[in-house]
DNA sequence: TTAACTGTATTAATATATTTAGTACAGTTA
DNA sequence: TAACTGTACTAAATATATTAATACAGTTAA
């Protein structure tokens, strides 16, 4: 499905969080798909399953997925009732991204470019990981 | 000078190097202004003084601040000759929260008034720390 | 019903990262 | 010289992340 980075201080469960994120945001994976079982998915990337269940668990609390006990994992159909934390918690974050990008020299009209890029990737559904690791 | 969260899991120096990037960044610390030495921060913090060393390390290693040996630590006045890098890790960062705000049905003109807010509160000076705790 | 799958929970051991503590050395300043 | 500065290092203590093993309950299909 993916690959980890195990050598990475980021700990493991963040990175499956942040990275099924993405694989959501940008449709890889759509709505009421199934996520592999963390047994699964836990021996794909030789892993223990204690550390796939934390990180549904926190994808869960965050309103990207829903469990149900015996059938499996989904990818959440509408967005959880309440995402005002979440949303309150990603515009703080961006305002900080934001202002060290300001400081570092990034003009305004390229954040604004990242921005069309963006939302042109998610409505186009690409899976556009410019993050790394293509092999 | 500023306060932390001792029970947060994320760790105290990068609480620090999160801390005074704002300050600097907000130009609540202006150039060349000296920053409190590790062992008097540390008293004020309670907190020890290798922990504010190790925060020190990483603003210079970013560039945000220079350390002369027997005289202190002092805001950078200029930006690091090649902050390229840098410059490319909080672009990364900043499509995939772009990414996660308009999933999380943020709109692009929402999008827009933050950076303007940014802009503004950074080029007039302001300290404006939205992330809370004002007493 | 049974067998094989699912999520979930719990405890203990292990590994890794963070923080503290103590000490030392070198440069600066008055 | 005395008191400040940054820096480096080792060791111990603490916190966090990961693994391992096991158990239980719900689902599904033979």
């Amino acid at each position: 499905m993916f690959e980890l980075d195990l050598r990475s201080r980021k700990p493991i469960y963040e990175q499956l969080v942040d990275r099924l994120k993405q694989l959501i945001i940008n449709n890889v994976l759509e709505k009421d798909e199934k996520l592999p079982s963390v047994r699964v998915l836990a021996q794909q990337l030789s892993i223990n399953p204690n550390t796939i269940q934390k990180a549904y668990r926190e994808l869960e609390a965050q309103g990207y997925i829903y469990s149900v006990k015996g059938k499996g994992s989904f990818v959440n159909h509408i967005m959880m009732t309440d995402n005002s934390a979440e949303i309150k918690k990603v515009k703080e974050q961006l305002k900080k991204q934001i202002a060290e990008a300001l400081f570092l020299g990034i003009t305004i009209e390229e954040l604004e470019k990242l921005i069309t890029e963006v939302e042109q990737s998610v409505t186009r559904g690409d899976e556009d990981d410019s993050s790394s690791e293509r092999r």
